[in-house]
DNA sequence: GAAACGTGGAA
DNA sequence: TTTCCAAGTTT
């Protein structure tokens, strides 16, 4: 296992600490013993592995949306020994539509790491954290410090944009720039932090501090600072010169090339729905597919390792943009490709979705098949209740729930539909509604694998 | 060092 | 409608 040292994880410097400083981290300290929010994380004390998943969660994601997603996971795995003891796809299934999922695989291999390498307790030790899979320079220092008292910095979006405005510093441009400048301000902080207060209570009060300053008062672009309440406001030389709201400087965007996705939910007599797990390099559900690809585009699209391992309804992507009738071209054949003989196809609804770096258009049908589909380990008929047991991104399962509401309404009585059919515009639910985890339906239908 | 990797909310 | 971005890590 590789390991990347964290350079001058200890200060080696014993620099005097400045009044200014003292006053920084004393300040912030006793405003986030007052106005930080009560999250299911913080609890007191603060519980390790707690802090392992809601760090693993929180990257790159706001606490709006990883409170529900952290709640429901630990109530499912409790413990580090549950998580490490579950399946890899049931973790996938809590992680659904919280996005980024190799770390949700991360967080799961590093459960596990810790059951074999360090006795099922997390370690303390700042480059035995950063070992772990999905842990890095910012991780292993928010663990260590705030669940820990280690005197360990971090810096994340926000601590940056904290410090930054902090000192005025508007002569930095480039991301690398910014963040090793940040990262020697936070080490210094952190060295005083320890020098005031060795018991480690006042570290992980400042920087949990830093970081709710951020997330709360400190607001990034477009977004004003509120720099009105702001505890640190008498210190912040930006406010002062009042070039608050320059800095940071913005980053270059990026263009995003366009996808179509044309996907077809196609229901069994049974009411049972296809599902296919979206593989490495389209090895297994996608190989019999592209062999027989003859009108589509030969683009390979360029999705190749989104959403690896979750599952869909199947689904064929090419670059660009198509018309509705090539997408209901593009759907018949991928329909008869999966079902093997000719079957009724019909437009279920669109939609976009925007990832990081491709803008997809869904183009989403519904289709009967009464014929049995080429089996294959990656594939398989599942009843609609029994979706939840599934890794699903967001976009497949907003897909899936518009196929599902198309199919239902075209049986004149629906028996059961599981979903409420959205009546016009579906705005909002894409995230997955496999929220309420009905435990008892894990021992269920099993047999509705092929 | 750059690119890949999700998502929903806000403006 | 489009653009930006949030408690980053990995390759």
């Amino acid at each position: 296992m590789t390991l990347h040292p964290i350079p001058n994880l200890i200060p080696t410097t014993t620099e005097p600490t400045s009044a200014r400083d003292r006053a920084i981290i004393t300040e912030l300290a006793a405003w986030f013993d007052r106005a930080a929010r009560p999250l299911p994380w913080r609890s007191t004390p603060r519980n390790p592995y707690h802090a392992l998943v809601a760090e693993a969660m929180l990257q790159q994601t706001q606490v709006s949306r990883v409170v529900t997603y952290f709640t429901r996971l630990i109530a499912r795995f409790p413990t580090l020994d549950a998580l490490a003891a579950a399946p890899e796809q049931d973790v996938l299934a809590l992680w659904s539509g919280l996005g980024y999922y190799r770390r949700a695989r991360s967080l799961h291999a590093a459960a596990q790491a810790i059951i074999k390498h360090h006795a099922g307790v997390i370690p303390t030790n700042l480059a035995a954290l950063q070992a772990l899979p999905g842990v890095g320079r910012y991780t292993a220092g928010a663990i260590a410090s705030i669940a820990l008292g280690q005197p360990a910095p971090i810096v994340d979006g926000n601590v940056a944009r904290v410090l930054l405005r902090l000192e005025g510093q508007d002569q930095l441009t480039t991301q690398p720039r910014i963040h090793q400048w940040a990262w020697l301000r936070a080490q210094a902080l952190a060295h005083a932090c320890a020098a005031a207060d060795p018991a480690g209570t006042l570290i992980a009060r400042f920087n949990e501090g830093l970081m709710e300053l951020g997330a709360t008062i400190c607001l990034p672009a477009p977004a004003q600072p509120h720099c009105l309440v702001c505890p640190l406001r008498e210190r912040c030389l930006a406010q002062a010169r009042g070039v608050q709201a320059q800095i940071p400087p913005p980053k270059p965007s990026k263009k995003t090339p366009h996808v179509a996705a044309v996907v077809v939910v196609i229901c069994d007599t049974q009411g049972r729905v296809l599902l296919e797990q979206r593989s490495q390099a389209g090895s297994t559900a996608t190989a019999t597919s592209t062999a027989t690809t003859t009108s589509t585009s030969t683009t390979p699209a360029p999705t190749t390792g989104m959403w690896v391992g979750l599952w869909q309804c199947p689904t064929l992507e090419t670059l660009g943009r198509l018309t509705k009738a090539a997408a209901l071209a593009s759907a018949k054949e991928l329909t008869q490709m999966r079902s093997g003989e000719p079957a009724s196809v019909r437009p279920a609804g669109d939609f976009e979705h925007q990832t990081t770096h491709l803008a997809f258009r869904f183009h989403v049908f519904a289709a009967q098949a009464a014929a049995c589909v080429r089996k294959g380990a990656s594939r398989r008929w599942m009843m609609s209740v029994d979706l939840h047991e599934l890794g699903l991104s967001s976009a497949a399962s907003r897909a899936l729930q518009m196929g599902l509401a198309s199919a239902a309404v075209r049986q004149h009585a629906p028996a059961k539909p599981t979903q409420p059919a959205k009546p016009t515009q579906p705005a909002k639910p894409t995230t997955p509604k496999q929220t309420v985890n009905n435990s008892a339906s894990s021992s269920t239908s099993r047999r509705n694998k092929l």
